[in-house]
DNA sequence: GCGGCAA
């Protein structure tokens, strides 16, 4: 809306369809969010406007949920042990923070991307019980609902997601591999011994791996006629086991490591690396 | 009717 460029993506003019728009006011602040779509894809434009300014973030489609997580970890978690987090999706790394001034508490994301500055919305903890978070939590919930209405055939929404986990570069990511009518792949995690042969998989060029301990983990994106996959595989001298997890499956497995990693929290606390991406809030 | 951040 309002005129012209922006869009998130350049390339073409700024007629992207709205598909869904919401407000919130929270104190004196208004947040718009405009679910939009573009040849490029999907997107959710958040901005937050206030008398004299404006400024917008826009998350990639397939990242809502995972902005959905993160606003019910900063509404749940107890106001002295939140921690800084960032996401990766696409090409962004979006900086979650918690600050607090006499004007109360407040969460900071920030947008990041090569190409453009980077750019911030502050939304307000609210009054009582972090109830301009949980309001703007619940506006995402509803936003990542009537999402799902509106998934396309050619859209494959989540071959592009990406953890901000593994603490090697954030080298490009994958370009989105144009794979028509992804197959509803089973959500369960399949154990398998070998691996498939590489001629029956479509490597999509990501790959990454991790160290811990004498350990390799090796993470890679591949496809096969049953669609996307992530394997990771465990690699110790000449052993070599992986599991296939179905690319529809991720969220909840990721959803399942932050679990552990909240229950392990005081276990954690001293390992060198545990906290690669876990930054210690600024605040007491 | 606030006003925070700008890696």
């Amino acid at each position: 809306m309002e005129g012209n460029s922006s869009g998130g993506g350049g390339g073409g003019g700024g007629n992207d369809v709205e598909l869904l728009c919401k407000t919130l006011q929270v104190e004196h602040k208004l947040f718009y969010f405009d679910l939009k779509e573009n040849p490029r894809g999907r997107y959710l434009k958040i901005s937050e406007k206030t008398s004299a300014t404006r400024s917008t973030i826009i998350v990639p489609f397939n990242g809502i949920s995972w902005f959905l997580d993160l606003f019910n970890y900063y509404v749940n978690s107890d106001d002295q042990d939140v921690f800084s987090k960032e996401l990766q999706l696409d090409t962004k790394v979006f900086y979650f923070d918690v600050g607090e001034n006499r004007r109360g508490r407040f969460l900071k994301v920030s947008e990041a991307s090569v190409s453009r500055n980077r750019s911030t919305i502050i939304v307000p903890a609210g009054s009582a019980r972090d109830e301009g978070w949980a309001a703007f939590r619940n506006i995402l919930a509803e936003i990542n609902e009537a999402s799902r209405l509106f998934i396309s055939p050619n859209q494959t929404s989540e071959t592009s997601e990406r953890l901000g986990l593994s603490d090697d570069v954030g080298a490009g990511f994958i370009s989105s591999h144009s794979s028509q009518s992804a197959p509803t792949a089973d959500l369960s995690v399949e154990r398998t011994i070998d691996l498939p042969a590489a001629d029956e998989v479509g490597n999509l060029g990501v790959s990454k791996v991790i160290r811990v301990d004498q350990k390799r983990f090796f993470f890679d994106l591949g496809n096969n006629n049953r669609g996307h996959f992530l394997r990771i595989s465990e690699v110790a001298g000449s052993d070599r086991s992986s599991i296939i997890l179905p690319l529809s499956g991720l969220k909840q497995f990721y959803e399942m490591v932050g679990h552990f990693v909240e229950i392990s929290k005081d276990r954690l606390k001293g390992i060198t690396g545990a906290n690669v991406r876990t930054i210690d809030s600024p605040q007491r």
